[in-house]
DNA sequence: CCTAGAATAT
DNA sequence: AATATTCTAG
């Protein structure tokens, strides 16, 4: 048991986890219709492209707001009725899950509120509360968060010129959207250092006591993943609607907001700040406290860091 | 046995 | 390029 607790690092937490705003808007692009379930849908390669008809009537399926991907399984198409039946909750793929810059701030927030030694992706997926979400996905999020994270180091100082390559930038978008909590900053290398400062070990040596616990039962993945597909077919429940967004937003997200126990699988609702919640977007203070960014100079893509949604708000 | 991480594949 | 899936190590 660990009682050590900077006392602080909590006090924070609700205001800086879950905004209304940011929280709502989180289920999205998860699964795909009962057409997926339906067939196996062996996605025959490549060659896809027809448009054919839009979805006729969904039930409560999600769409993607109102992206155009449409087949993220490939629905219609080909399918046949494999195996004669309908029996789909066998050897289902889930749809990609995208990424959005709420659930990466979503993914960062927790990250950060976690400290590095607490940030695996299974703490991070419980922290998330996001429904749908795996520990796979987080893992490989993290992955490619962590590489972000040590591109970033070797900056710093060096050439104004940041970015290597356009790869980089691309990903600068999606990344940028998040502040980066001072952690994150391997320092090994030594080398450059810092930069700038400071930014001071905090290593999250503060314990988690992830409001979250429970959990950490035996459970086994083959379960979860089973009721995962199961909720996929339960999901039509959900309480979908907009929550009004009078303003230009009309993102048809599914929102979920609080985490549903499956049977089985429970899943502790973190404290969900249900008093006031203050809208922290993106603190203009960032940039010298942190690592550094800037630090001189400022990497000349300036921050534009405003989490653009996909609503095609341009 | 389960989890995290990196590597590899799509 | 972005994610998923697979493999390996702890």
């Amino acid at each position: 048991m660990r009682e050590e607790e900077e006392g602080s690092w909590f006090a924070r937490w609700e205001e800086e986890l879950p905004s209304p705003e940011e929280l709502m808007p989180l289920s999205q692009t998860l699964i795909t219709p009962d057409l997926a379930l339906a067939f196996d849908i062996p996605t025959p390669s490549s060659s896809n492209h027809h448009q054919h008809q839009q979805q006729h009537h969904h039930h409560n399926s999600n769409l993607q707001t109102d992206l155009d991907s449409s087949d993220l399984n490939g629905s219609g198409g080909a399918g046949a009725g494999a195996g004669g039946g309908d029996e789909p909750a066998r050897t289902l793929k889930r749809p990609r899950l995208v990424w959005t810059p709420q659930l990466h701030k979503r993914f960062v927030d927790a990250v950060a509120h976690l400290g590095i030694k607490n940030a695996v992706p299974k703490t991070i997926m419980q922290l998330m509360s996001v429904d749908g979400l795996t520990r796979e996905n987080v893992a490989s999020h993290l992955q490619k968060y962590r590489l972000y994270l040590k591109r970033m180091q070797g900056l710093g100082s060096s050439s104004s010129g940041a970015s290597c390559s356009p790869a980089d930038a691309a990903t600068d978008q999606l990344f940028a959207s998040a502040p980066i909590p001072h952690h994150f900053l391997r320092g090994g290398g030594g080398g450059g250092g810092g930069g700038g400062g400071g930014t001071g070990p905090a290593e999250a040596t503060f314990v988690p006591f992830v409001p979250v616990a429970a959990l950490q039962h035996h459970q086994q993945m083959v379960a979860a993943a089973q009721q995962q597909q199961q909720f996929y077919h339960h999901r039509q429940q959900q309480q979908i609607g907009h929550f009004g967004s009078p303003v230009g937003f009309d993102h048809g997200f599914l929102t979920r907001g609080q985490p549903q126990l499956q049977p089985g699988m429970h899943r502790m609702v973190p404290p969900v700040p249900a008093a006031s919640y203050v809208d922290d977007l993106e603190e203009g203070s960032r940039g010298g406290g942190g690592s550094g960014s800037g630090s001189g100079g400022g990497s000349g893509a300036g921050r534009r860091v405003l989490t653009l949604f996909p609503t095609g708000e341009d």
